[in-house]
DNA sequence: CATAAGCGTTAGCCATGACTTACCGTAAGT
DNA sequence: ACTTACGGTAAGTCATGGCTAACGCTTATG
């Protein structure tokens, strides 16, 4: 089940704000650490540790240019977080639906 | 605009490990807090706790049943979480090949 | 009315982790 | 070789939040 870790490791590093917000910014387009730290209220190595629990839960992925670093997005945690959730969410309309049967007496209809 | 902060609370409130066992054992089946409380080892006051904040976050939705108050999934938080993952995801794919091609010309942007 | 069951809430403790400063390694330019 | 730019790492501080114990409210049952 290490899909399923994978998984729960990325919602773990999306839980942080500033993390998603990096990750927005990786997704956008990719770039280097310092042009992500100039855009956002945190220092360089806060970005840093912060890229670092992103690579792990398999977010982001690094290529070295020179000194720099750039930082693009990692398919196989989104993946990972997708399958997840797709999972949960046909869960949620059967139980929804479960739900909704025992519920039919004064439930307002949508 | 309300959305976008709905999928952001949603991650958050799944990002820590029990609010992710308490969700799954709700996703599971309908609950109420004293036999969710039961199954996991932390007190139930806990349990209570986390069950608030994946109320705020639109994940889960109570129904009262004399004392008890029973846990089921609430779609919406879920389907916010969907929707902003599946945009990231169509853009992660879009990043993925607009970087397979600056790769081959050694470009480097700002 | 009295008792019990089921939960939510509060207060307080404590561990996790997010952040900064300082430092070191590496690569490119002069 | 020296200097500059870029970024990962270490150490330490501080706030966030997850947890428990204690309390009070509401509803069912005798």
């Amino acid at each position: 089940m290490a899909n399923a870790y994978a998984a729960l490791d990325s919602l773990a590093a999306l839980g942080d704000p500033t993390r998603r917000a990096i990750f927005e910014r990786v997704a956008a387009r990719p770039s280097a650490v310092g042009e992500l730290a100039r855009g956002l209220p945190v220092s360089r190595p806060a970005v840093s540790q912060h890229l670092r629990v992103l690579k792990q839960a398999r977010l982001v992925r690094e290529t070295r240019a020179g000194t720099r670093r750039i930082y693009h997005l990692d398919p196989r945690g989104i993946a990972a977080m997708r399958d997840w959730l797709e999972a949960h969410w046909a869960a949620a309309l059967d139980a929804f639906r479960n739900f909704a049967d025992t519920q039919t007496n004064q439930e307002k209809p949508k």
